[in-house]
DNA sequence: AAATATACTTACTAGTAGGTAAGTAAGCAA
DNA sequence: TTGCTTACTTACCTACTAGTAAGTATATTT
């Protein structure tokens, strides 16, 4: 694979993590890495095929995580996946999901289901984690697993994008919030 | 006022709520209430005029409602704010915090600036409203007024986001844990 | 009756959007 | 050495973006 390729699309994934998919444009490729609009279009014919690619991308390094972390303890796993959003906050930068989610009615059709099915994937992984440990006696949270995990998934989405707000630490907070609750 | 500007004001609202404040024009605007491009300008000469006057609007309505609920008991005051999300989800419609924060980076500073505001009023109230009901027993929550306030705020605001890609109703499931949390 | 304000329309602009057709230089394969 | 593939560039297209200058019909004020 050519390195530009990788380079479009580390540069997409950026620009869509802090601005939205509505709100960059290949132009906002070509011209940093000093290729032409054309060349954007070589490698990703439409920009539906660039977000695809990304959230594709991303389902494999979840995927890729979640196997990394499947022999630790539920609360330990929980911390990773809270992890993860404080890499993206540290850099500024929505998650994939929060980023992506808000344009969904805006989005390619194509795009819309591999998004739905990155969306399901991370939600029936944490289900699973929070039962376990509620099983395991680990966790002696009151709701259900699924209201558990929707909770957290929500929280962790807005934190990032309430961040630059509210300009302080939502993140940490609710991150408290969560861990007490467990 | 005429009738146009109040129609400019909730379609525009309705569209950015939709889709976004980059993913609208003044042409979705002018077609469906048939007047032309130029008259949009003429009451909002710029579209960060017609987000500012958006969210100060917003606002008021929330001011109002804030005074509206001001007997009530905290509790009854948390399920009053969590009833403004459940309207938004009857409608389909994300709330303005959802709408506009995801944009934030993006939006012009004038729009930032009230953005802000409101988003800290919001949060103060909440905030006032869960000390209120730990200092008169009414909650037992462990964590700080603020981190609950933010657990609160965040969940809410993606449940709104998620509805379309999960299919399922997060925002129930969301209510029912901080409700237990409580 | 004349002046002014309101609420527009007509007609336009410069810039950007995503996308494409055709050409090209370099490397590899038969 | 001819042909094919890869990775682009040049040059272009249509549609749309926010925004503006100038004109107009209607209503209100003086």
């Amino acid at each position: 694979m050519s390195d530009t390729r990788t380079d479009i699309l580390n540069l997409a994934e950026k620009l869509i993590r802090q601005r939205g998919y509505n709100a960059f444009s290949y132009k906002d490729i070509s011209v940093p890495l000093q290729i032409k609009n054309a060349a954007v279009h070589y490698h990703f014919p439409s920009k539906a095929d660039l977000g695809i690619a990304i959230i594709e991308r991303t389902r494999m390094h979840f995927a890729r995580d979640a196997k990394k972390w499947d022999q630790l303890a539920p609360l330990d796993q929980i911390k990773a996946f809270i992890g993860i959003y404080e890499a993206n906050q540290a850099q500024r930068l929505r998650c994939f999901m929060g980023a992506l989610g808000h344009s969904y009615e805006t989005l390619p059709t194509a795009m819309q289901e591999v998004l739905a099915k990155a969306s399901a994937e991370i939600r029936s992984w944490l289900e699973g984690v929070l039962e376990k440990g509620k099983t395991s006696g680990a966790f002696s949270f009151k709701e259900s697993p699924i209201e558990k995990a929707d909770l957290i998934i929500t929280s962790m989405l807005s934190s990032l994008i309430l961040l630059p707000i509210t300009k302080d630490d939502v993140l940490a907070n609710v991150r408290n919030s969560i861990l007490i609750s467990l």
